[in-house]
DNA sequence: GGCAATATGTTAACACTGTTCGCATGACAC
DNA sequence: GTGTCATGCGAACAGTGTTAACATATTGCC
């Protein structure tokens, strides 16, 4: 397990960990429809009350959910830079990024379902700035004279590409065998921003 | 507004119809999950298991209600290249796109959802490709020579910047401000393929 | 017209769900 | 020890989707 975080360690029982643990499964399952928090509560062991005194209610539940799912998807996106050179950073970013969603469909669905009070808790906020920082940083550097409009862009075609595979809204192309498409699109759109707009 | 007959006969008479209308509009005023068989029964002043008799279940409901929201949706796309001339048609019904997304958010949202047993249903899948096609045709007329690849790429992107403007996603920028921004992108999306492909 | 067959509605019930309340417990500070 | 507080439990409430058995209206047929 890469998130060894053992700041705020009570005196007994890491039951609030364990419920997210057991939420994101059930969610991998059945998606966010099945998530449930007596279902809940009954995978981990414990009554039916018990999860309400670490979640106000089964929202909160979710949004923590969630925000574990938007630190997951920043490594994911963060990563993908490594060793590759500046100016192929972007098109490799794009690409893990629909990745990231076709390899976890149900978990990113649920980070950007409308059950997440349109984002009002700071600390999923948060972790969806920062997941989103990389990318639109990498999109700004290719093109210098509208940043934001490449930034946003660029993560609009990422985002509605993912729903769409992830929806199986393109005939022909399933999650399955998506990779091959991507690849050229993400591309593609990396080529496009530089060719428009050359430094 | 409908049928004016408001009789309390044993009989409602078009059921169905009622059924349809009155879950969009408790989908409009509080979003899917808001959507109930016995709240949408008591509205319409049935029985709670008067629906069943026109629809299967929750699910088959939902998924009529986002059949109306696809049609509406083709209507509102094809509409805007009515008078505009063929070099401006896919910028012009891209940004219609876009609009009609954030003219109804929580609809556009359940036509995207989860909820619609990924495309089962032949009617949906049939309402939902005839909106798009309006609009990956104009892409593709783009550029001839890869016309698949840009009527993802083009669908992909006003789609991702529905979704994400819905989200609120974009700081500073609300449903209510996003025109500018809107218009900005959408043509911006247009010329750049015309650009980096010229006919 | 009369009359079965059928489509459509009702009532009551089942098995769930999220959530809250009052009470029990067990770990730690003094 | 004793007290305190975070944490867990059981029971209960209101609400849900769904089904079964029964009631009524509409329709097609003689």
């Amino acid at each position: 397990m890469s998130t060894s975080e053992p700041t705020d360690r009570y005196h007994h029982g890491d039951l609030k960990r364990a419920l997210v643990e057991a939420a994101l499964e059930m969610l991998v399952e059945g998606g966010a429809e099945a998530v449930g928090m007596r279902e809940l509560a009954r995978r981990v062991g414990v009554s039916a009350a018990a999860p309400y005194r670490h979640f106000r209610d089964k929202q909160a539940l979710i949004q923590a959910v969630a925000a574990v799912g938007f630190e997951r998807f920043h490594e994911a996106v963060e990563g993908a830079r490594d060793g590759v050179p500046e100016d192929e950073q972007f098109g490799a970013m794009a690409e893990a990024y629909v990745k990231f969603a076709l390899a976890h469909p149900r978990l990113y669905r649920l980070m950007f379902s409308a059950e997440l009070g349109q984002f009002g808790d700071p600390d999923l906020r948060r972790a969806a700035d920062a997941a989103y920082g990389s990318l639109a940083l990498a999109a700004a550097k290719e093109d210098p004279e509208r940043p934001g409009e490449a930034a946003i862009s660029a993560w609009a075609f990422v985002h509605g590409l993912s729903m769409l595979l992830l929806d199986g809204q393109l005939l022909g192309v399933s999650i399955d065998n998506a990779d091959p498409l991507v690849r050229a699109l993400t591309r593609r759109a990396a080529q496009r921003i530089r060719t428009t707009h050359p430094a």
